[in-house]
DNA sequence: CCATTTTCCTACATAACCACTAGGAAATAT
DNA sequence: ATATTTCCTAGTGGTTATGTAGGAAAATGG
């Protein structure tokens, strides 16, 4: 299950990515996207320490994407908010880590079929980007 | 990420599906599995009440699968134990619920991905039974 | 009937995580 | 200088995760 924070965090890039200038201020996506204002505030300032968005700060300023959002992938999104795809940490590609209790890896019935999930998830959310989120005649 | 209760329930059907008898007791289950004891009773309680075994109290009692382990598939075990396999509670075919907050899901950008998601997970995990998974050399 | 075994049930413990909120410091534009 | 906006540190109240402890109920063997 996507947290919350996921969630908003998908919506806030599908409403910078689909907005006018390419700049908007925390305020406004919070209000577009119907997402409560100070949780965005951290939201937002994770997706600019991980690199997804770029921040000017005073007046005029606020966040832009850091690179085009058809680069920006729905399943880089959830890594850093939500951890990783696979359901488990020994099938994760991007954050692969051996289960403290396994003997053999290649003979653990579990494995194997939790890469196959993991594939498919990615198959699926690395192959979507925001670009390809904000196109539609998007509504929150 | 699949809980450890989740984990703990396909390793214990697994062993039981590949027991000589199809009885087995909650404590050779978890030797076998290599689980916390008295955290396995209460998933394996869990498994019964949820109609995926039966159990025979007293001395000689014990767990049988409740049908077929061709019959009893990962996804059905993962949505007991954790839940729907749907990233989003609106995506999902066996527990469906609207969105509070949104106006109109047809138009949900994130509506139509993750139904796509939920969509390669089941085609992994529902056609996945305990049966292929205990076939297998199987080492805990 | 009795003793033993095993499942079943209730209760608790502790740590982490989720979804936020508050308040103010630092930077920037006008 | 002032207003604006991001950035940073804390904290909160509720829920979930991962178990443990202790004993009641049921079944079996003798």
């Amino acid at each position: 299950m996507l947290s919350m924070k996921t969630k908003y965090a998908l919506k806030a890039l599908i409403v910078l990515a689909g907005s006018e200038e390419g700049r908007m201020q925390a305020r406004a996506i919070a209000k577009a996207a119907n997402i409560p204002g100070k949780f965005l505030e951290a939201i937002l300032t994770e997706l600019k320490m991980r690199g997804v968005l770029d921040s000017r700060r005073g007046a005029d300023g606020g966040f832009t994407l850091a690179r085009d959002a058809s680069k920006i992938m729905a399943g880089d999104i959830i890594r850093i908010m939500d951890g990783p795809l696979a359901p488990i940490r020994c099938a994760s590609m991007t954050a692969y880590k051996r289960c403290d209790d396994c003997p053999d890896e290649a003979r653990c019935a579990l494995h194997g079929l939790m890469r196959e999930v993991r594939e498919a998830m990615s198959g699926v959310l690395d192959k979507c980007s925001i670009h390809d989120l904000a196109r539609e005649e998007t509504v929150f």
